[in-house]
DNA sequence: CAAGTTGTAATCATGATGGTTACAGTTTGT
DNA sequence: ACAAACTGTAACCATCATGATTACAACTTG
């Protein structure tokens, strides 16, 4: 607790809080679509188990499972308790990198962008500020999830798999 | 270390490192623009210290020093040792949102998106994914920082006046 | 010269991320 | 039917980033 004196007002008590919240892109998003790639490219030649996709993304199989369950939840693929083998629910080219981001819910509601939480409301600046500020930022998001709708799963796939080709013929 | 066992392929010994790296749009970017609104709004008034700052945001004074430091690194502010009452090296409709966002540096060098860092080099797919994810994850970045530009800080101070106009009328 | 202010270093608390262990429940091959 | 393999999930841990807080030297101003 700490006394604030605002000019031109009397003295009033004001609490500090800890800023909470955090807004970063988690590397989940980049696992999955490796992923999900992953389950296309090498899904008719052998089972794709976490265990599997762990050794190629390096990352804990136990995480590879926690994707494919928000992956699951969002009806992008289907997996059974006990059945190795996840395998999608529809086209590679009806899958967008904005879909995945979704699921895999990389931003939470609060938005991109963190806001400091304690503007002052004795303040007409701090009243008003998250506001003004507030649809620009969500302009500025808006903007960057829908270039991820532009790119498919289907894009991911051909390209990867060319590099792969490219890289077989040398 | 784990050993990794590869479909037909040797045995390998592999390295799992803990992931590394965050990636959030702090909260220093709406504290930046709300310092920078009270110092047009209030400057001419009143001695704007980093103390009247911390009350109008919320935010602890040695913090607003941080951010005033950054925005004078970026030429944005003026400030002096001592002497109270920054001020602005520009016009506001010179200042974008970008600007501030670049000062603050909200994002640092690997980019907005996290990306696992440990793809297994012997996965055709876990050695090409990150190529090709890169492209679209920058042009998702760049347009999200692109809708930034379109918003000055002469917008900001103009819409945040009209707010406090329109509340005094009542 | 005293009071007020900035610049900055150092330390701390909190929260988020991902790694790891453990195990119950399910499937599959024999 | 049964063992092996796999998924789903909870629980706990280590590490890192953020911002709060304390402290103080250096500078400005009346």
């Amino acid at each position: 607790m700490i006394i604030m004196h605002w000019p031109n007002r009397p003295v009033y008590v004001y609490y500090f809080r800890q800023l909470i919240g955090s807004m970063q892109i988690t590397s989940k998003f980049t696992v999955a679509v490796h992923i999900l790639t992953c389950i296309e490219v090498f899904g008719g030649q052998m089972r794709v188990t976490s265990e599997f996709l762990s050794g190629s993304t390096g990352v804990n199989a136990v995480i590879i499972r926690n994707v494919l369950g928000l992956l699951r939840e969002a009806g992008i693929v289907e997996t059974r308790q006990g059945s190795s083998g996840a395998h999608l629910t529809r086209s590679l080219d009806k899958i967008t990198l904005y879909d995945i981001y979704l699921a895999v819910e990389c931003i939470d509601d609060d938005g991109l962008f963190r806001f400091h939480e304690n503007p002052n409301a004795q303040c007409p600046v701090g009243r008003n500020i998250h506001k003004v500020m507030d649809s620009r930022l969500a302009a500025a998001q808006t903007a960057m999830e829908n270039e991820l709708k532009n790119t498919t799963l289907a894009d991911i796939v051909t390209e990867t798999q060319q590099l792969i080709n490219h890289e077989e013929k040398r």
